[in-house]
RNA sequence: GCGCCUGUAGCUCAGCUGGAUAGAGCGUUGGCUUGCGGAGCCAAAGGUCAUAGGUUCGAAUCCUGUCAGGCGUACCA
């Protein structure tokens, strides 16, 4: 392909001394294997009909490249080229291992599912952690060296809602208590308290005003270092209880492990620094006893970095968290995934950012997803009904498993949410159907890893290849075709950090295969080398795409 | 009010750095069927790409207005 693209400008500034990156496209199969509109776009330029130009690339170009099996001009002036059956074939025999190298060296800070700890994780933090985890993924096979963090507030009003909780449950400060918590039920013992913590600082006044206290030990606990009051036992203990919690439910989705959690308190000293330091420097601004950062000249909106109680805000974290990566890492890019609700917010952290650390804020890219709904509007979140936990998620998957095949496989639940998860174009809302995602028929994770053990199923009957074959019939060049597309997939996925091409693509490379397979025998057929390698080569795809997203590919079933 | 996002088949979604007849799954209808794992294949029905303009040889895709929905809009995260 790089080779047709390259010829192609050659022959665009030999022939008409333009110097454009002509575009190659994958075509409608009838047409051929590539295509370009590179004439129709040097029509306007050169005020000449866009099919005689095409008629004289076309030309240049299967004399540059004699190799090609046709280069026919089409309709208002697109080139159609077709590929010798060699060529694509040994496309095709690439494809499983030709990924492009656009990250050699790269360093890349992922930053995504950030729960709070005292908190239970939701639908968003498993559909950012399913997301993240498969950009990285990505980026890793596309030669970067990733570094998986995990941001969480560990300080603020939401931690001293649930300390409030907690403390009141146990009867007052008394640590000792906790350990009539089983192991088990700790996680969501802890985000029960945070719920009647939450729920009584919406109504009661004097437990809002203990809450308000509250925060402000929470944040003295952390300045002066104090482990050992029952105060700081109760929060240190707790708070490692919902790492672990946190723990739990990353192993249970079988995700790679983050290398390190960025508690919020870690980041809240250098924030700090950094507001103090602008605010001398005229980047904040002081504003009813407040710091702020005023937005609206660059086109967005003001926002507090320190409160006139004289505490960090997020936005204040955020900059010490931005500036913590960057010291440890110095990535070529960082990314962070989260709700779209927080994108106007983030435009104002990054241009802050940008007054301290230029390069940061030009490497930083925040990437959103929507909310998750279900269908029909059902509720199936026990606190919020339109909210639903991960948990939740989850279950509802295994539930719909049991319905529908009475098996309690592990394996095809996990892939049926991550599918379900990462087919969609990230940035929209996205409805989650459990029982389709765990569907065996049409367009889910566990519909692909069938797919993938029935190739293997058939090259284990094969065995050795024998005899010799010579080019492709047309069953068998449309499916090496769409074998061959795959690196280009993997290219526009990377570019975009969008894994969703990954899993469109691999749903259509099902598709070709049961095509081909429906009408054309591979065991005891005269052409039985050719098919046997083109199962290989598509059964390598799939599970190599699979492993992209973070989907298991079993050799059976 | 202002800003950001979304609006494609009954439902869920691809396609969106402009290009050839707008695609897929589910659902509906009809066919294939003792198969190499049929968890499939073929076919049909189903679309004013929210809407009105504009730019262009060409618009689902770019621009503007309108409508509808979601989110944000200073001391929550």
């Amino acid at each position: 392909m790089r080779d047709i693209q390259t010829a192609l400008k050659n022959v665009v500034k030999q022939q008409f001394g333009h110097d454009i990156t002509p575009e190659l496209t994958r075509p409608d199969e009838q047409f051929g294997d590539y295509a370009t509109n590179a004439a129709l776009q040097l029509a306007g330029r050169l005020g000449r009909p866009p099919r005689e130009i095409a008629e004289e690339l076309a030309a240049a170009l299967k004399n540059e490249l004699p190799q090609l099996k046709d280069v026919a001009v089409a309709g208002p002036g697109f080139i159609n080229v077709t590929l010798d059956d060699d060529a694509l074939l040994a496309a095709a025999e690439a494809a499983p291992h030709a990924k492009p190298q656009t990250y050699k060296g790269k360093v890349v800070v992922a930053e995504y599912s950030d729960p709070n700890p005292f908190k239970a994780l939701h639908a968003g933090h498993l559909y950012t952690t399913l997301v993240g985890d498969a950009i990285s993924s990505l980026l890793e096979a596309a030669g970067a060296k990733v570094h998986r963090v995990n941001y969480g507030g560990d300080v603020g009003l939401h931690v001293a809602r649930a300390m409030w909780g907690i403390i009141h449950f146990l009867g007052g400060e008394h640590p000792e208590k906790l350990a009539d918590i089983s192991e088990a039920e700790r996680a969501t013992w802890i985000s029960k308290r945070y719920v009647e913590g939450n729920a009584a600082y919406e109504q009661d006044e004097t437990a809002k005003a203990e809450i308000i206290a509250l925060n402000k030990r929470v944040y003295q606990l952390h300045e002066t270092g104090d482990k050992t009051s029952p105060f700081a036992h109760i929060y240190w203990t707790c708070r490692q209880w919902s790492y672990d919690g946190f723990d739990n439910l990353y192993a249970q989705l079988q995700i790679h492990p983050f290398e390190r959690y960025i508690p919020e308190s870690e980041v809240t000293p250098p924030g700090l620094e950094i507001v103090k330091k602008g605010l001398k420097e005229g980047v904040f601004a002081e504003s009813d006893g407040a710091i702020v950062y005023k937005g609206e000249d660059e086109g967005l909106h003001t926002r507090v970095f320190i409160n006139s109680n004289g505490l960090p805000t997020y936005e204040a974290k955020d900059l010490g968290l931005a500036a913590t990566k960057w010291r440890d890492y110095k990535f070529d890019l960082g990314f962070i995934i989260t709700g779209n609700d927080i994108v106007e917010y983030m435009k104002v952290i990054i241009k802050a950012l940008g007054h301290f650390y230029p390069e940061v804020a030009e490497r930083s890219r925040h990437l959103t997803h929507g909310m998750i709904r279900l269908p029909g509007g059902k509720k199936m979140s026990s606190r919020k009904g339109n909210n639903p936990m991960a948990q939740d998620i989850l279950d509802a998957a295994v539930a719909a498993n049991k319905a529908a095949t009475g098996a309690d496989d592990n394996n095809v639940v996990l892939a049926a949410v991550k599918y379900a998860f990462l087919k969609y174009r990230i940035g929209g809302d996205m409805i989650y159907n459990p029982e389709e995602s765990v569907s065996l028929e049409g367009d889910s994770g566990p519909y692909l890893q069938y797919a993938h053990a029935r190739a293997r199923s058939i090259l284990v009957k094969a065995g050795e290849a024998k005899g010799e074959a010579a080019g492709l019939d047309a069953a068998e060049r449309s499916l090496a075709r769409k074998i061959s597309e795959y690196p280009e997939v993997i290219a526009k996925a990377v570019e975009e950090l969008m894994p969703h091409h990954i899993a469109v693509y691999l749903y259509e490379l099902a598709q070709s295969f049961n095509r081909f397979y429906e009408h054309n025998r591979v065991v005891g057929d005269p052409r039985q080398t050719t098919r046997q390698q083109l199962v290989a080569l598509y059964a390598d795809v799939l599970k190599d795409g699979l492993t992209l997203l973070n989907i298991a590919a079993p050799e059976r079933l």
